[in-house]
DNA sequence: CTGAAAGCGCTTACAG
DNA sequence: CTGAAAGCGCTTACAG
């Protein structure tokens, strides 16, 4: 940073004024055509590259975006990530990566977003929300939710139509025969899990089935022990239907060891359809997730509020659809 | 960024002058204790930070580091990334992401790295590496390779030690009672791909065996491909060592799927142990990558290369360790 | 230890 | 369209 370059040497090389430099690399700036070849070829051969930081502190107005990341372990997320950045940077946002576990450090992230000022901030982590919501608000800075509904929050949020999404896989189990049910949720709190399971135990009612309701955290440990559980309780039930895909792989490994039969004797859905549902080891029927539409949605809603008013409320449910693969 | 509070209004309200309460807030200064309080008293009450772009821009110095990623699709990535903001965070930097295929935005991303001029950059990705290393020596912007080997890029680099890693599973495959051997190789010029393939034949050879070596990209799709290509081609060895993890998946998918038996008929080695691996759908034998270690090198070269002469050359190689599962 | 002042590299009214 | 000048919010010699 200490040689680096300057409008003003730009300027002496192409024999104007450090304002014509600045008004090149401004847009809506007006040049004549003659200044702004002088000063770009100038600026080519010195590798000239206005300085952010001076240029964020005079115009008052960050070209950051705060992404606050936190289970790196499902790859719903790093894929949603790396939309949000190229998205982003098609807008002329670079990224601010917050992502950490450790608690300790959270208030050092909520200060790095706020001393940095950034333009928006994408919230994934749900445990992250409340707090950093309050200090996100009272700063002044907007956010917006994604694949998490924080009502008290008053922020904009992105999900998929969950409930739904799980009424429609509800139909599609009854359609297939089954007769008894089985939910494995995630993480308690976590509105995608209380929005899946309520879609899919109110289906089944409506239709004068119960569900048997266990409880997971999204991770394949948390579905393989719900599947042992049914194993040893002798409460296996003609479908499983699993709050995401990980867990989902992880109930198929138990019944897989355990001789119980996928599709045949169970039939197991999941939700997300990330890539290695695919793989031919799960081959597993499952919800897709519209993540492409999502993130230009929160996008939009981040930085052209104006936009949106018309929403109910302000949460958005984008509508997925179903993926048939061999566990159905 | 209208309505920031800025240093001034915190001396005003604290009766000191802007300069105080920029010692306050600027570690090394010297402030009497009497001072501090009022000042700290102040900014607590007014929700003061110090603004990021100000402090860098007369500082000239960045608390930014840039993190080049590239395949969102192998978790190695983004578990490493995570690893990288946590221990970054702890040294007062923010991590700036970049994180995109489209070629076209890659020059974007270059610009973004120069306009912040960034305080280093971590490399994970290959393809991107040489055109970047050259911009960001132009720039004297330090730079490290993670998980990759560019010689001619001049830069400090920390990998696994892939050959004698390499060379160690041959032995064990060797010591199993193996005769023939395919190895399935990652993206050509992956320096993991080349060293994890001179160290496996080379052992073989050593020990008086030969290899077959096949092509793949490190995809799961890849190695399932070549799955098949050795079943139709009828030329299956005694044992298979994937470049990583996800090419071994699909080996053993593929294989799962024609009714060879993993690890009677052959036996499967992967790279990374990442977390798939101790699923059962495949519980992997694989060599456990010391990521840990290996961030916390990358961070010490990019940060104090002076600490770090004594390497030989520019790369560095850390030991990782064998994990044996269910596939040997 | 403390305050007044210079200056980091920009953008943007303001005159011309 | 163009240049001189003010000013964004800081840090840091420089005096005192």
């Amino acid at each position: 940073m200490e040689n680096q370059i300057t409008a003003h040497e730009v300027a002496k090389l192409a024999g104007v004024s450090q304002s014509s430099v600045s008004r090149v690399f401004t847009k809506g700036a007006s040049v004549s055509e003659k200044t702004r070849e002088k000063v770009l070829k100038a600026a080519e051969q010195l590798g000239y590259r206005p300085n952010e930081y001076a240029r964020s502190l005079i115009t008052r107005k960050s070209s950051l975006i705060g992404l606050v990341m936190k289970s790196v372990s499902n790859p719903f997320y790093p894929h949603a990530v790396k939309k949000f950045t190229s998205e982003l940077k098609k807008l002329g946002y670079s990224v601010l990566l917050i992502d950490t576990d450790d608690v300790e450090l959270q208030m050092q992230d909520i200060d790095a977003l706020l001393s940095y000022h950034v333009a928006g901030v994408v919230i994934m982590d749900a445990t992250a929300s409340f707090q950093t919501a309050e200090m996100l608000r009272r700063f002044r800075i907007p956010a917006v939710l994604f694949n998490r509904v924080v009502p008290a929050a008053g922020l904009h949020s992105v999900s998929c139509e969950n409930e739904s999404a799980a009424r429609e896989i509800a139909r599609l189990l009854i359609d297939r025969g089954c007769e008894s049910f089985t939910y494995v949720g995630g993480r308690e709190g976590a509105s995608t899990h209380i929005e899946r399971r309520r879609g899919f135990t109110g289906e089944l009612n409506d239709k004068g089935f119960t569900c048997n309701v266990m409880t997971g955290d999204f991770t394949h440990a948390s579905g393989y022990r719900a599947a042992l559980k049914m194993i040893e309780t002798n409460r296996i039930t003609d479908a499983v239907f699993a709050a995401n895909d990980i867990m989902a792989y992880g109930i198929f490994d138990a019944f897989r060891e355990r001789g119980i039969r996928v599709p045949e004797q169970v039939k197991l859905m999941g939700f997300d359809d990330i890539e290695m549902s695919s793989w031919p080891a799960y081959n597993l029927s499952t919800f897709v997730q519209p993540v492409d539409r999502m993130v230009t949605l929160a996008i939009e809603l981040l930085l052209y509020p104006e936009r949106s008013r018309k929403a109910d409320g302000n949460v958005h449910y984008l509508p997925g659809e179903m993926k048939l693969r061999g566990t159905t």
